[in-house]
DNA sequence: CTGTTAGCGCGTTCAT
DNA sequence: ATGAACGCGCTAACAG
């Protein structure tokens, strides 16, 4: 590996005018130039990013804290930060909490160390914790999914998604609609989309029986618990059930399969999150997307601006989302 | 920020004391070092990974090179990956591709530039040119899914996989086989699938008609769209297809049932790659499970392996793979 | 046990 | 137009 000073030796100049050449600034001869350009050509030399940040505390890395890495919410959202990110040099760097919340705040400090330009917190929840170490961060970032004061943040319509899919159920003609979500330390998810199942369904003055609102834990296999416990438990059984997951509708689906219910015309089903499973499951489940690629987009533009203008500036996104009705209702 | 100077400062000790308390190292007083961690603990000082680097060429930082990020084998990879390095302290930048080979290249240069502690490349190809460059790049680096001589390389099984999917449908009965397969720049999937197709055929005396053998390019509407053309320009329909990855088989189900054709009474299918897709879609796919996670698991292990013993041995996995018999056939 | 002295590879004044 | 000198924050060799 050559380094700056072996260029200068070789090209007979100092240090500084192989710098000057490099970051091409004025002031420099022609002769003086191209001898440099020759040497360098002919080394293959490239200036270490290493030194070069020391310097100018600009590392061009973006740190990007996941929920865990191998999710279809998490590869599309990364993949829209990398495609708004890369055009401009940027590089992700990846830390992945696979879901122990503890960790968030770790790597929160740990690409604080590393000197990462910015930092995309994919966040699973609000906590007071987490919500101090952030604003006591001093570094450009953006959370994504959680709403948290002070730090811009791009936001899912979790409500009002949960709101309009609940309506369209009733809209069906369906009365007895059950629920399943998650845990609510979770927000987003967690707190929002139920309280949107739960004003809507209250506006319409229909009743919820207890066991109808269960919980899970964001995976298949609990969403098929969920739906046995729904089935077991209940006085009476709902003529449809909202999940607050696309993983979750679908493991309640084939608790109702196995039941022998017909979907949609024994029990409805809606998830959220338009995965691609939703559309091949059958019966193909009616569900919203959150465009998760273009949530990381905009974080991504939200990131870069907030390093370019060097004050941090809150910016707050509401991301569409689009509702897609098929064959689950 | 504060930095090792002002600690060794408030603490009344020269830089080196403070080093050595930080890495605790040796020959330190007890005085002086309750002294140093006093003052670390009062100005939550931390030590700047960037010019530790510097100084020590290593950045605990793993080069991950992925044809597409929002892919279920890449991010399963990438969570393997993570899975081993994140003990170790090592974390994952990123670079995407986005299938366009000559950035294979290209990021192999900036993540040397970056000073990357080793590179885990998943390649789409085996081309000269890339060869090349790996051999040049002297730096501790992991090839998973192609082959390429002189590096270590952590490999799926195409060839056997290949075989035991035909095997498997000509044990069933079928002798009317086409294939739907990729490009064969990409050595792994197009050219080694398509000859443990090709190979088992033969052995078995059976012969394939021209326009049984179609190509797509990864995603499921290719696989439809070849399906198709099976359909349409066979002068004998076969009875089964047996398609390179899942996402082609997926495809090519679709258009079966369009045209309707029972799956697999009138025509069988299979695919590779046990996507969760494969799993839900109706009837569900045979196919084999590629053990991603486990192929990103392992080639973490060699990579931490090549860089402590800072000698470059090379090491050729091949990875075991398993053979899901579902409902397509 | 401790501090001094040197760099790691680069960018940046400030003279010349 | 050019280079000397300095410093980014840290580790390491060498004296004491």
């Amino acid at each position: 590996m050559s380094t700056i000073n072996k260029i200068a030796e070789l090209a007979k100049v100092s240090r500084t005018t192989v710098s000057r050449v490099i970051n091409d600034s004025p002031n420099v001869s022609d002769a003086a130039r191209s001898r440099v350009l020759k040497v360098i050509e002919e080394t293959g030399y490239v200036p270490s990013e290493q030194a070069k940040s020391l310097r100018t505390k600009k590392t061009k890395v973006i740190g990007v804290i996941l929920p865990k890495i191998s999710t279809e919410t998490s590869s599309k959202i990364v993949s829209g930060l990398d495609e708004v990110l890369a055009p401009f040099g940027y590089q992700i760097l990846l830390a992945s909490t696979n879901l122990q919340k503890e960790k968030e705040i770790e790597f929160l400090h740990l690409l604080k160390v590393r000197q990462v330009d910015g930092i995309i917190l994919v966040a699973t929840n609000a906590d007071e914790s987490l919500v101090k170490e952030i604003l006591q961060l001093k570094k450009p970032m953006v959370v994504i999914g959680q709403e948290i004061p002070g730090v811009s943040n791009v936001l899912y319509g979790d409500y009002h998604a949960a709101r309009d899919l609940v309506s369209l159920m009733i809209n069906k003609g369906h009365k007895k609609i059950a629920f399943i979500g998650v845990d609510e330390s979770d927000v987003a998810v967690g707190v929002k989309r139920k309280k949107g199942y739960l004003d809507v369904m209250q506006e319409n003055k229909l009743t919820i029986e207890d066991q109808w609102i269960q919980k899970g834990i964001f995976d298949i296999d609990s969403g098929y618990d969920a739906m046995k416990k729904i089935l077991d438990k209940s006085t009476t059984i709902p003529t449809a059930v909202f999940a607050v997951t696309d993983r979750l509708a679908i493991g309640a689906m084939q608790c109702l399969k196995e039941k022998g219910f017909v979907i949609p015309e024994d029990i409805a089903i809606t998830g959220i999150g338009a995965s691609e499973l939703s559309q091949y499951v059958t019966p193909s489940l009616t569900t919203v997307d959150y465009l998760n690629k273009q949530a990381g987009r905009e974080a991504a533009k939200i990131i870069l601006q907030s390093i370019q203008q060097e004050e941090y500036s809150i910016n707050k996104i509401n991301l569409e989302y689009r509702l897609i009705e098929r064959n689950s209702l």
